[in-house]
DNA sequence: TTAATATTTAAGCAAATACTTAATTATCTT
DNA sequence: AAGATAATTAAGTATTTGCTTAAATATTAA
């Protein structure tokens, strides 16, 4: 799909060439960024990263919380833990889940948008 | 799916009921967060909020930079319209974009998860 | 080792998503 | 009013997503 769309005058190709060479010097950065932010954007995915970010569950218990079954509650904990948002303990039977120290500056900053929600407007 | 998940004998079902009740609390601040987290997360809305945010653009500028066709980032565009991160004006025939004052303030704290990117790690 | 519990994984499917191409709308210029 | 340009909208489709149910894995305890 490469252009001939802008034909007006006014077309600014230097402009239009920096913000794609921007773009292109941090295509990285979007693409990771883009996974995290969207992996967080599912309802039950934010909710289950500010569970976790604020207490110590298991599975079940987090099933009983967001009152869905427990595979599909796995599944969610799956796709955070793939992408390195939560990890995981065993303690005995039971399997707790925690936000990784890597992960947990960008998971501060999406969860305060949360507390904010109430002073800001979102 | 009403549970009967936790059969365990740690099982603290006080804690269970009170994150349950906090989330439902603030039902609405999470579905409102998600559905605007979600459209960010997005990898081409991404870069084009990114893009909004630090100038001025038509369909078709934001069309060559991105290489897609202009129908598709329209699509985009009415999407961020739609959830109100964007307002349009027509000068001609020509409609720019802008970030609405209203959701300035989500759209730089998730912009500047790029930012940090280089410096913390995501 | 056997039964029970906690969790994950797999298979299947309905709904949502993000493109494509074609048609439509709106504005400008002559 | 007619033709050209800018953008949107619509219809169609392939892919992705998020659940369901059923099966598999891992650990514990008798």
């Amino acid at each position: 799909m490469k252009a001939i769309s802008c034909i007006r005058e006014e077309k600014n190709q230097q402009k239009i060439d920096w913000y794609e060479q921007l773009l292109k010097e941090n295509a990285l950065e979007y693409n990771q960024l883009s996974s995290i932010i969207s992996l967080i954007g599912n309802e039950v995915r934010l909710k289950l990263v500010w569970l976790i970010n604020n207490d110590q569950f298991c599975v079940c218990d987090l099933a009983d919380i967001l009152q869905m079954s427990v595979p599909a509650i796995s599944q969610h904990l799956r796709k955070l833990k793939d992408i390195g948002i939560i990890d995981s303990v065993r303690i005995k039977q039971t399997i707790f889940y925690s936000i990784t120290a890597q992960k947990q500056s960008i998971v501060t900053h999406v969860l305060d948008l949360i507390s904010e929600k109430t002073t800001i407007s979102i």
